[in-house]
DNA sequence: GTCTATACTAGGATAGAC
DNA sequence: GTCTATCCTAGTATAGAC
């Protein structure tokens, strides 16, 4: 009985899934584009297509939309990370990260949102799904980083947490983008220089 | 005749530029607390203690509140640049300058504008005050990254202009503010982390 | 769950008197 | 140049029909 009517439902919640999916993917390509405070739900709604009242059946706020970006980012980078050999070194792994990061944000994919704005913080702090992949990539990262300092690749004076939060810092990092916007370079030199930067720093070595 | 009309005059001027000097202080620590977009016209007007339209008297738009909080900063900037003993090695100057632009941050003196507001950019692009003294810092540091390239003590692989944008982006650096919030450590003890960070690199030397 | 149409508010900017 | 009062656009959110 239950059996004959799950692939109706399933084909309902597919489709559901999809235009979510398509909502999240104009959002974080805005978000990308323009940041939180410049992208307008009118653009969101244009974007994808529906009307801007269908985008609020979906999610209650715009808050909410910038939630569910962050929340699939969160999850391509914690993706990303289950794909690194588990043979590699940490350090190697971190640098990875960070360049994978990069290239995400040259592509234009990384939605950046204001650190400041306290709606906006509040609102992500009281969202499950984000806390709860945000701690599982921010767990994964920590253990990476206390084995490259205890290994002595990774400087063993800073404080891991200072560590994490710098990694996070270079993955939206404008020098990226005034490089880039220079037009002088290659995105890939542009991203080894930087790499460089956060790794080795500015003193030459 | 002119010489007993001046001190009207200049008068007339002082209190002028008091009252204006009074405006941008207060924009500037709205910048610093809540960011360009979040800082409404209101609150300065408030903060100040006179009518939005007198604010207007002033300067003709937001846009231009936030310019001439930008110039008092990079003429600050200058300015220590100047006190600088020009005996000291063109790294130490640097380092120097970036341990005191961390210091306005954490003090909660550091306008931070959005770098992808365009309205605000194209505002920027024509004030020729802002354009002015960026240039003036801008040379100062380029040269004193290109002697400290040629001395060694940079890494000379680096384009000079990736230096000069790494240590602009320092200055508003968002892990200062998430070190800060965790209530753990001194400010000076975050700086040092930075600044070490910065310089040597996440990597143990 | 999608649409059109609209409510409501915040906030940048201005009018006009003094 | 300062004020009070107001304009007006942009933008979030919702009502109500289908």
């Amino acid at each position: 009985m239950r059996s004959s009517l799950q692939p109706k439902i399933s084909f309902k919640q597919q489709m559901l899934q999809a235009r979510e999916e398509a909502i999240v993917q104009t959002v974080n390509r805005l978000l990308a584009e323009k940041g939180f405070d410049a992208m307008t739900v009118d653009e969101v709604a244009l974007g994808v297509g529906i009307a801007k009242a269908s985008l609020y059946k979906h999610f209650p706020s715009k808050e909410d939309l910038a939630a569910a970006a962050m929340v699939r980012v969160l999850q391509r980078t914690r993706d990303f990370l289950q794909t690194l050999p588990a043979t590699d070194a940490p350090l190697l792994k971190l640098q990875a990260l960070v360049r994978w990061a990069m290239q995400v944000q040259l592509a234009g994919e990384m939605p950046s949102l204001p650190s400041q704005n306290s709606s906006l913080r509040a609102n992500l702090m009281g969202n499950n799904a984000y806390l709860d992949v945000l701690v599982q990539v921010s767990d994964q990262l920590g253990g990476w980083i206390q084995a490259a300092q205890t290994a002595g690749q990774i400087n063993p004076q800073l404080p891991a947490v200072a560590v994490l939060y710098t990694l996070y810092a270079r993955a939206c990092d404008p020098v990226l983008g005034f490089l880039q916007a220079g037009g002088q370079h290659s995105n890939e030199q542009i991203i080894e220089w930087v790499l460089s930067t956060c790794f080795d720093g500015l003193i030459a070595r």
